[in-house]
RNA sequence: GCGCCCGUAGCUCAGCUGGAUAGAGCAUCCGCCUUCUAAGCGGAUGGUCGCAGGUUCGAGUCCUGCCGGGCGUGCCA
């Protein structure tokens, strides 16, 4: 179920074109509920824009549509943004953008640190629940989707302005903490815990095999759930230094992945222990969840199937046990209620939406968040092997992400190495980090979201492409141009010309990061901002190819306006990929 | 059974509220380095958009039915 939040606009072209497409229709009689369509031109030849709206207008009101285009473009206020239009095929209204205006827009952009990218004009308050690995292990690749896309669209949108509070739902409770706790207790009369939980995986397998063959062992696991639920001091002692440990393991890898994740960012599923029995009690009383062969269930008649049977949600089992749905409600009431939200963002698996839906519904249901709060599932595939099948290590085993994460460094270091002999070893080493980081990430946040994707570890670190790598290229490119020209950005002056097509169609595609960002920020897809950081870099790759800028023959004001373009697109670069948590390099 | 998602070039993927001749990258082939990093650029080849209907000026996009695959579906998360 899909809740779409409220528009929202910064600096963007395409809306301001929008609005002077709408105000033009409106101008030439045709009904405010028609929409000019406006989009970036779909080819070259047909403009940097074009406006799709006069053909279904056309339509509504009964007239051709070519005349009705004719009657917008005379209405129109064509201002000093665009240059001229023309009518096009049964009735295109292709647009031109002023030149001159495409500079000037450029050279203001450039002296602002936020590219001229306005802050929202209403920020919201927006819950963001990703990452939430399970303590009782250490984290894999599961986690690695939600939390890389979670931390990008956190980031997005706090540069836009609004308040992002990051909702790290560890889990951090459940049964298997009992043989966990049992088998610290009895690790740690040899040896610290922090040392018993070094290897959490190695850990959690010895509890696990003592459990399954070990005489009373299981008997004193469930003692010591039944201890750390009745709230046990000792038993709550223990419990929190191994969450402790844990947490540290995963902000070890927040940190190799440049993920913006805290410790304050946690609040984990036993934050909602306390109030799980009274949401079901109010449930109960409000007759809003029912008694059903010995659970508590609420039914959904909302989503019922065709014959018309309530979808159910169970939210206490029989013999009084809580589950996933009671601490998903819960936690939408305290999101909203608590923290103020606006926009609730949860980032997990797209094989939970059923839940997340039935929970979505009820929570509705209770009325437990103000209407105007949108809750959206932002749910994501899985990582498959070249297989296809999901990602495993040779032997069928889970794949740490640690594991993961070191081979990529190491892969990007041997490419580094085999490129680029002369550099040091250190040097080596931290591009090799860089780039080896920043292919994982970028290959997943670089497809859409919702499929599944395929990891293939040597079309990530390709050079070649839609990749991370590319887009850090390209920038070391601009950057070794100032380099070189021993020039400091902020001494550039004088305006910005365009006098080819490959700085025209650079000028037009750097002056689009606002509203692809909104466009993002709208329908939290971080792969249409990759599609669009890929064609500025490609765009910059054709303008050095055709746009000498340090070489003889060029003038003064040439060099000062493409070297205030090359500004341009280190700066968009750095902040796109940045936005995606993604580092850049000075050289590689 | 029911529900959700997916099916686009040999491979990996884009394609935004329906819009003009369906786009990239890889692979294959052909060009471009004494000049700002060739980790690059330019070009060529390659498609019955799973199939069949329907809606309309117009469908990869919307509707219906089928085929094929994945996932989920009352006491895990």
């Amino acid at each position: 179920m899909i809740f779409s939040p409220d528009d929202s606009y910064s600096m963007n072209i395409r809306q301001q074109l929008n609005d002077i497409f709408q105000a033009a229709m409106i101008a030439a009689g045709i009904p405010a509920d028609c929409s000019p369509a406006v989009a970036p031109a779909k080819k070259a030849g047909f403009g940097d824009y074009q406006a799709n709206g006069a053909m279904a207008a056309a339509k509504k009101v009964g007239t051709n549509p070519r005349e009705l285009a004719a009657k917008i473009v005379d209405n129109l206020d064509k201002g000093e943004m665009i240059e001229k239009v023309e009518i096009a095929g049964p009735g295109f209204i292709n647009i031109h953008l002023s030149e001159a205006w495409l500079g000037k827009t450029l050279a203001a952009a450039r002296t602002d640190e936020h590219l001229n990218v306005e802050q929202v004009t209403d920020p919201q308050t927006v819950v963001l629940d990703y990452s939430a690995p399970n303590l009782a292990k250490e984290m894999h690749v599961g986690h690695l989707r939600s939390t890389i896309i979670g931390d990008a669209l956190a980031r997005l949108l706090e540069f836009q302005g609004h308040t992002v509070i990051r909702q790290n739902h560890m889990g951090d409770w459940g049964t298997q903490f009992g043989m966990l706790l049992a088998h610290l207790s009895d690790q740690m009369e040899k040896q610290d815990a922090e040392v018993a939980l070094a290897d959490l995986e190695q850990f959690y397998r010895e509890a696990k095999i003592r459990f399954d063959e070990e005489e009373g062992f299981a008997d004193r696991a469930r003692e010591y759930v039944v201890k750390l639920q009745g709230g046990d001091p000792e038993c709550l002692k223990l419990w929190k230094q191994f969450i402790d440990i844990s947490i540290s393991h995963s902000e070890e890898i927040y940190e190799k992945l440049n993920v913006t994740l805290t410790r304050s960012d946690v609040y984990g599923e036993s934050r909602y222990n306390d109030d799980l029995p009274v949401l079901v009690q109010e449930l109960l009383d409000r007759g809003i969840a029912v008694e059903d062969q010995g659970a508590v269930v609420v039914f959904l008649e909302e989503m019922a199937d065709k014959e018309g049977n309530p979808s159910p949600m169970i939210i206490r089992k029989r013999g009084g046990g809580y589950l996933y749905a009671t601490t998903d409600l819960a936690a939408i009431r305290y999101r909203a209620n608590q923290l103020k939200a606006d926009r609730i963002l949860i980032v997990v698996d797209a094989r939970q939406s059923l839940h997340l839906q039935q929970a979505f519904t009820a929570a509705r249901k209770a009325s437990f968040l103000p209407e105007s709060v949108t809750l959206e599932h932002c749910a994501f595939g899985t990582m498959m092997g070249e297989d296809g099948k999901p990602f495993k290590t040779r032997t069928g085993g889970t794949v740490k992400l640690a594991a993961l994460l070191d081979e990529a460094v190491e892969r990007a270091t041997a490419l580094v190495a085999a490129k680029n002999p002369e550099l040091s070893q250190e040097q080596q080493a931290e591009i090799g980090r860089v780039v080896g980081i920043g292919a994982v990430k970028y290959a997943d946040l670089s497809k859409t979201r919702t499929n599944d994707y395929v990891f293939n570890w040597d079309s990530m670190l390709a050079f070649e492409g839609n990749t991370a790598p590319y887009l850090q290229y390209a920038y070391t490119r601009v950057r070794s141009i100032f380099r070189r020209a021993g020039i400091d950005p902020s001494a550039l002056t004088g305006t910005i010309e365009l006098g080819t097509d490959a700085e025209r169609a650079l000028a037009i595609k750097l002056n689009q990061f606002g509203e692809v960002l909104d466009q993002v920020a709208k329908d939290t897809f971080p792969h249409v901002l990759c599609t669009y950081l890929y064609d500025l870099a490609s765009a910059y790759m054709a303008f050095y190819e055709a746009c000498p800028v340090l070489k003889e023959g060029v003038t003064e004001e040439q060099k000062q306006s493409r070297l205030q373009l090359c500004d341009m697109v280190a700066r968009t670069l750095s902040t796109g990929l940045g936005l995606l948590g993604i580092e850049v390099l000075e050289q590689m």
